[in-house]
DNA sequence: AGTGATATAATTGTATACAATAATACGATG
DNA sequence: CATCGTATTATTGTATACAATTATATCACT
């Protein structure tokens, strides 16, 4: 109720609850195995159980809460091995996305990410940090997007989401950024002369680099290593 | 109750709804934008509607089925580009894991693999459908746990069990389940030599090849074209 | 004091009750 | 006859009640 009475229904209680959990726990709000009671988060977002009930189903399907039956709810959490995984897998599945992109992008989504890349560029040289953020996140939304498969554009959104703590850490590291909108240029290149090939490999390499880039910025101070 | 009763206590009501609902759909038992309410599928299985609803929103987030609020839920299930894209996403994945087996995979696993092929050799000389059918199942199995990572096993089991449906249909062809196991073969050599990049390649190799199979055979029949 | 049994409390699992919203039926009006 | 508005019904959203299970505390006994 208290909830409901402040804003726009956006979302019902049970979206409020799963997305609030969700992003307490991609935040590092949580440590990893702290238990979750249904009535205490209930209390704290003013809903009862059931709301809460259902969010937690989702959150164990996605993997970021376990629940032992009749025992309760504990944080699992992203680790430093799955910020390494998910680069690997994005890797892979960020190439497959440019590739298909060359044949399924719209002439809008070309524009954007044309005029992406040039105001990219024009932040970096001012050293915008909020903005570079924003518009490599946009990048990368604008690939998924063109690719043409819902099934993997939304993959590509929840790995996008796991890292996005570390992502915006590592951002702020100015000669990451220049190199970062470099590759971002090479793939929009390669897309808009209809080189499938090189679409794949730059964005295999650009996803790579940026973990390279992490992993020489700490990864472990952010995250729990088992 | 009904449920409860007769079966031991695998899984909790809930745990029965969202298996059986599950399947439904990915055998194909419901067709496409079927509506699903909360009190007649409670009735089938003789639950209350709340195990029902928690089931419906994990399948939500799954994509198989979609909620409007305060309408209902609509089977979304999988169309035959959703199986396309399926396998391009897995032949890269199962790349990967074939890639990372090479310094994961225990002895154990390796010896399970290699008397998987043995034995799938046997059966395919002599044409036991159903014993080729698990074998080539469980090989992939083998494969996503010696991988090392929760994460890529996770999502690879998830694309494997939504695409199980065409896959039993089209191992029938015996000359596919022959030149299949020879596939496998390939990876598993490759993976006990220790060569990474032909472990990925041929697992690449093995998933297209696989698709181009099950489009020979009529992928349009068996699911919906949008 | 330590250990085990039993009672008590806390927590989850499920069913039901009530509220809010959307679909449908029906009738008044032009 | 068509159309709009209202009443009714059906369905989902949320809260609460009860059941089952697990954790905790208490106390007897050695």
């Amino acid at each position: 109720m208290a909830i409901k009475d402040e804003v726009t229904d956006k979302y019902s209680l049970r979206g409020r609850v799963y997305h609030k959990i969700r992003g307490d726990i991609l935040e590092g709000r949580y440590k990893n195995n702290d238990e979750l009671r249904e009535l205490t988060i209930g209390e704290e977002l003013g809903v009862s159980r059931t709301p809460v009930r259902e969010a937690f189903r989702q959150l164990e399907l996605e993997g970021l809460i376990r629940i032992v039956p009749n025992k309760g709810a504990y944080v699992t959490g992203i680790t430093a091995k799955d910020v390494k995984d998910i680069y690997m897998i994005r890797s892979k599945l960020e190439g497959l996305a440019a590739r298909w992109a060359v044949s399924h992008i719209t002439e809008d989504q070309m524009s954007e990410m044309e005029e992406n890349i040039y105001l990219t560029e024009f932040h970096a040289s001012k050293g915008h940090l909020d903005q570079i953020a924003t518009l490599d996140n946009r990048f990368h939304e604008i690939l998924y997007e063109a690719c043409g498969s819902k099934l993997l554009e939304h993959q590509l959104r929840e790995y996008h989401e796991y890292v996005q703590r570390v992502r915006t850490k590592t951002l702020s590291d100015n000669k990451r950024s220049l190199a970062s909108t470099g590759e971002h240029k090479l793939i929009m290149e390669a897309i808009k002369s209809g080189d499938e090939n090189n679409a794949e490999k730059a964005a295999n390499r650009h996803v790579e680099n940026a973990y390279k880039n992490i992993v020489k910025n700490g990864l472990k101070e952010a995250y729990p290593d088992e």
